[in-house]
DNA sequence: ATAATTATAGTAACTATTATCATTATTTAA
DNA sequence: TTAAATAATGATAATAGTTACTATAATTAT
């Protein structure tokens, strides 16, 4: 893939992460594109998806029961994961720099970055 | 599975868990356990690491490559993970126990626990 | 407009993990 | 101590999520 070329399909799709607040997967993009591209194949939401995320241009979420979401908004930030249905949803706190540099003690190789990911019930879950 | 039943194969996954300080994944453990039970199942080797992980005996530690790593220090604390080799490795950091409640500012569920991972180089690939 | 090249849809293939089930091991109870 | 009850195993099939392949369609360059 020597230049990249425009596709409405991906087009799609980004607009599609930008302006969704929920972190969708995979599978939740294509449901979502297929209202706008009925015949969209599951093939290119993922080629795209990881192109988007290999750009810097979205950022891939991995939750401990193994889901893969995708987040539009790529400045640093952290997710909570509800233990009960799985969703992830952005938490307003800022990133904690420091903490690479304390992480770096007693360690011989590189720290460029990390990522956090907050756990328990959430808001809908805990009302139930 | 109404009551727990010893298992010569799962008391020899749980002592190779504690006795490595390396997080092996589900086929790393098979290799290892089949030193020992040579026609081991890896269905038995995932039902247990899954067993002990359920139990509390155990870590899962899902890795952003899609790599699921297991940890027999159920104590909590943090992991650095190479963007090279994708070695998973034990900090020396304690755990930030403020950071929930920090978290939990402008959020309505309820904030339990996290996990943090940190990125970078490890120690053996810097040094090539 | 034509040629060159990338992206797509549709499908097959692959990988990691879980489910199934007859047999074996462990535990319980007589 | 043996027999009955139950859980765990090994072997294999099935599943889910993702990637690879390929002919066709869309985009870009000439």
């Amino acid at each position: 893939m020597a230049t990249l070329k425009y596709s409405r399909q991906r087009e799609c799709i980004k607009e599609l992460l930008n302006n969704s607040c929920e972190h969708p997967t995979a599978d939740m993009v294509y449901m979502d594109v297929r209202q706008e591209f009925p015949n969209i194949s599951l093939g290119t939401v993922y080629r795209n998806l990881n192109l988007l995320s290999d750009l810097g241009e979205a950022i891939k979420i991995t939750t401990p029961n193994g889901g893969v979401h995708f987040d539009g908004r790529t400045a640093p930030h952290y997710h909570f994961c509800c233990n009960k249905c799985g969703q992830v949803i952005d938490l307003d706190l800022e990133e904690l720099d420091c903490i690479n540099e304390a992480a770096g003690k007693n360690f011989n190789g590189i720290i460029e970055s990390h990522s956090m990911m907050f756990y328990g019930t959430c808001e809908n879950c805990s009302k139930k």
